[in-house]
DNA sequence: CTGAAAGCGCTTACAG
DNA sequence: CTGAAAGCGCTTACAG
């Protein structure tokens, strides 16, 4: 491409005058206009020039004039994410460029006074994971971002964060068959438990009470000072079979303070984790957990967000999110 | 914001209209353009006008007309992103936007055709942590952006990744300090060898030599074959005293390994690990490892990034690092 | 079937 | 000190 080498940027223009057209058929022929009734010869010497010169449209002006950047914004909150929301995001990036669309992760830091990448992305669509500040709302509303996800101003149902119960679900159903009743559920007392904990938590406890049991009580644990110690000791003595843990890390230190305690795994005390983290297989003993089927939350998420965007109907309504238990040695 | 709520974006013209001047002043007083010199009356109305009309310029119209998006797109390769990786990134994204550029981050897939995000977002500097792909460079230039490292055109000393070699050094330096001159070092077998792994045990190697002792062998371990087994059992004949660990989750597997066998830690091995995530410290024993401070590296890209794009002098030409040894109980 | 032309919202010389 | 005007690169009615 020597155009492109010399520095100065292949536009239309370029490509009109190397195909002998007007600019206009170059944008007909390269958006497909419909409507728009091309000769195949023409179609062809333009397709030509655009691929010799190496020409890409300026995005910034197409976004000028369409007034679509046909980016969508996903919003991260400030904690910890799991080891395969990485999976998912690549499933989701692929999924929705062969739609067009271009996805760009965004993690907000509540407190800072930053500017918002909203404001330089103009985002066709912003998902959030977690409802947003008002402030934050109100930024997007006057960078004229009109659609975005969780909306206050919309009673729209939050269905795309549904995925959180599945994992709590199966971790209580899979204790209470293997025998347990009296649970609790295990979180690191640092950070102190952000939204997706207490939401994971609901969930264990709903579904605990659909089975006629009491909810697990939340326990935030401390590796360092000792209180996952004493929390072992005091659940032994009162009784307590099995530990539900918040996520593989905290399943690892609760069974590190058991076997430290002389505590047999699982038949003391039962430990199951969620995400399937690396480290959960190479435990010793190798943790029981719940992986999620991140091509399909990826799917889903494209659906949603294709759904939002061009109103597309929802190939998948009620999506099944394809939690699945993976049983090792500590339940 | 009543404009705002109302649907149509607020415009230039908008504010112009409100404060009673013509859009260039609106321009002039918004963007502090030097050599204009604007009563303080004039300027506060406008200044007073915009922020009651919830004004944000388009992003858009603001990169075709400047050609600058203020965009810094950070390319990142397909593999695991070691802990504190989102602490940097944060870190990066504060100062630089303090000087008015956004950070994006962006994982390639070496072989999905899909759209590459500097054609959507038009970015004004492309940093990868590893070189590019021939076409993806070719890609970046046909897009027309000219600042883009490390440029395989220019020999541009790639001195954003010397970090690399400041932990394996601490590694090496740490045992030896322990008395210990029989290592290894220790990855795993999935996923295959990838160049960071290179690097690091490159330096490590180094590191040895430069004490005058060989370089340790590479060895990839592999938890759910037994192979970590029988690797200990083979240090353990032939003389190895310590273990080099790629990074925590490597070390836990060689811990784990080392204690089914019946070893004992560090007495018999020594292990340390690299990036301090939250596993090192709650592992039974907890793990002796390397911490990175991202603040200070995250103060370095920003340097980096700002004397590309604006030639301003590095504030720190030979960076220190800051890795630090961080002393538990596995060696 | 193809081209001349308007316009997206901004920046920035230039003229008053 | 302020405004009229050109132009960034594109899309898209509209007229031939």
């Amino acid at each position: 491409m020597p155009e492109a080498s010399i520095g100065r940027r292949v536009t239309a223009v370029d490509v009109a005058r190397e195909a002998g057209v007007s600019r206009a058929t170059v944008g007909y022929v390269l958006n497909a206009t419909p409507g728009q009734t091309i000769p195949q010869t023409t179609r062809l010497r333009v397709l030509d020039a655009a691929t010799r010169l190496g020409y890409r449209p300026n995005s910034a002006a197409r976004a000028l004039v369409s007034g679509r950047s046909r980016i969508i914004l996903l919003v991260l909150p400030d904690w910890p994410q799991e080891f395969r929301f990485r999976h998912f995001l690549d499933e989701a990036s692929l999924a929705l460029d062969e739609s067009g669309y271009s996805l760009v992760t965004y993690t907000r830091h509540p407190g800072t006074r930053s500017r918002p990448l909203w404001e330089s992305l103009n985002p066709d669509l912003v998902i959030g994971l977690v409802p947003f500040d008002p402030e934050d709302v109100a930024s997007m509303r006057s960078c004229g971002i009109t659609r975005l996800f969780p909306d206050p101003d919309s009673d729209d149902p939050a269905n795309i964060s549904t995925a959180v119960s599945a994992g709590p679900e199966l971790q209580v159903d899979h204790l209470i068959d293997r025998g347990h009743s009296r649970l609790v559920y295990a979180t690191f007392k640092e950070p102190p438990p952000y939204s997706l904990v207490l939401a994971r938590h609901r969930a264990a406890g709903e579904r605990a009470r659909s089975h006629n049991l009491p909810a697990p009580d939340l326990v935030q644990i401390d590796h360092r000072d000792g209180s996952a110690d004493n929390a072992i000791r005091r659940w032994r003595d009162t009784g307590i079979t099995a530990v539900i843990a918040f996520n593989d890390l905290v399943a690892a230190a609760v069974v590190g303070a058991a076997v430290t305690a002389g505590l047999r795994i699982p038949e003391d005390i039962a430990v199951i984790g969620h995400d399937d983290s690396p480290l959960a297989a190479l435990l010793v003993p190798p943790l029981t957990t719940i992986r999620f089927d991140t091509p399909t939350l990826g799917r889903d998420f494209t659906d949603f967000a294709l759904h939002k965007l061009e109103g597309r109907p929802r190939q998948n309504p009620t999506p099944s999110h394809r939690a699945t238990l993976i049983h090792r040695k500590t339940t």
